[in-house]
DNA sequence: TGCAGAACCATAAAATTCCATATATTCTCC
DNA sequence: GGAGAATATATGGAATTTTATGGTTCTGCA
């Protein structure tokens, strides 16, 4: 399968290893992605994932649009803030500890599948936001704006 | 026969493991699906459950709307939530421990046909929501609509 | 020389695959 | 049309593989 999906709670050990989802890795095998590029999140106490393809696609963003633009400088913010992170051969990364701090990690981490990225979240901080996730996706039916691939309505 | 269609209530044995119904498993694999998607519902103590060409859907969806926007949360939530589980060799799956909680399901599982998806509730609360469907739809004199449209699949 | 990161090794828990069987359901030949 | 064979389905259990996770050692670099 393709794409990052669920969510897993992996603990994360005192040198700041933790392991990465099996599915999640193949997801990045699949992509060729030798590792992991994480940032922190702008909006949210938590860090932003992806396969190496992303960053590609984020420079190909700013080469497009006007390069002095508000825009492109937070497209330039991410990257500058961006680490890679390689994977070890048990299935593992060492989250950098400037990461951990603005997630407000300490010995669990959640891995949150969003299709094409996924974040890394302190359980107690994730469960906070799904919570008021569920509740606002239930008042405003998150299922009705699904723009089918095919030819059906939802 | 092409969509989900009627109840069918089987074991869950200790492993989680439950019997896709036959009929659901020749949906599914006239989809192509690899397995079948499985998220708990917003408004019900039940499972959604689909083929897994839904999550292109969503995923192809988060992608035409901006990123942080309210919707797109909605729908990164689902894809949080949701499981992609394999159909073994004999037709079965296993049930994730916490939807297994969310759904109330101990030892039986009803798969419920809903044409284009399906549910997955314990047979207890699905007795009681089929109550009340059928009870709403007698008071409010069941009003039908259907959309025939052109595209549509057999 | 002390520390962070990388590569190895070990193990318990969990998931996947494989096999066995009972009960239906369909097929086939008489 | 019906007896028996062949097939499909649901279900239980065992064996094998993967995954998560802890620990140790090694290496380069400040």
């Amino acid at each position: 399968m393709s794409v990052f999906l669920s969510t897993f709670e992996n603990k994360v050990d005192r040198k700041g290893r933790v392991s990465v989802p099996s599915s999640f890795r193949n997801v990045l095998s699949q992509q060729k992605s030798t590792g992991i590029i994480l940032y922190p999140s702008f909006k949210h106490p938590c860090l932003e994932g992806s396969g190496d393809e992303r960053i590609q696609e984020i420079v190909s963003s700013i080469d497009a649009i006007d390069v002095f633009s508000d825009e492109a400088e937070n497209l330039q913010t991410i990257l500058a803030d961006a680490k890679h992170v390689s994977v070890d051969s048990d299935g593992r990364v060492i989250l950098p500890h400037e990461f951990v701090a603005h997630a407000g990690i300490s010995d669990l981490a959640s891995f949150v599948g969003l299709g094409k990225s996924f974040q890394i979240w302190s359980p107690k901080n994730f469960s906070i936001h799904r919570q008021k996730n569920r509740l606002r996706a239930r008042e405003q039916g998150a299922t009705l704006r699904i723009i089918s691939s095919s030819s059906e309505r939802t």
